[in-house]
DNA sequence: GCCAACGTTGGC
DNA sequence: GCCAACGTTGGC
């Protein structure tokens, strides 16, 4: 099992969006970027990961789970852009912010601090406990 | 709205 | 293959 860290600006994709896809999940589309690709083709079933809102929000809001394992992207004719489906799974009972995650320093190395602009990212099994702790949610999933 | 970081493009 | 120019992301 891998965790993972997925962005999305909440005007475009908000967890609430991602929610109303229930279990049958949704493609995570639009990812033009060669490293965040990889780790989607890196990804397998069930692989759980946090749903981050950048722009507006800058907090991790909810947990998902690949649902789906990577195959072409079909908003793009581009055989090189794959992605995953991915579905909701949980809430963050308290969301938390990137502030939170900033100011802790078990999360210093974490990739939402440490590549700002990586919008598909591993998270590591500590970091992926420390924050789900964080955000009440105890044991993590 | 600004701008730093950084990925991509294209001329040489 | 280098690197300047340019475009995009995303925090502030």
């Amino acid at each position: 099992m891998s965790y993972w860290l997925f962005k999305s600006e909440p005007s475009k994709w908000s967890w609430e969006d991602q929610k109303k896809k229930g279990a049958a999940g949704e493609e995570w589309d639009g990812v033009r970027n060669y490293q965040a690709r990889n780790n989607m083709r890196a990804m397998k079933l069930s692989d759980k990961g946090f749903f981050y809102h950048s722009n507006k929000g800058l907090e991790v809001v909810g947990i998902i789970e690949v649902c789906k394992p990577a195959h072409p992207d079909s908003t793009t004719e581009d055989p090189r852009w794959e992605c995953v489906d991915v579905r909701a799974l949980y809430d963050m009972p308290k969301p938390v912010s990137l502030r939170e995650i900033k100011a802790n320093p078990k999360l210093a190395k974490m990739a939402l601090v440490t590549s700002v602009r990586l919008s598909v990212q591993p998270v590591t099994e500590d970091e992926w406990r420390e924050v789900c702790r964080m955000g009440g949610l105890d044991p993590a999933p």
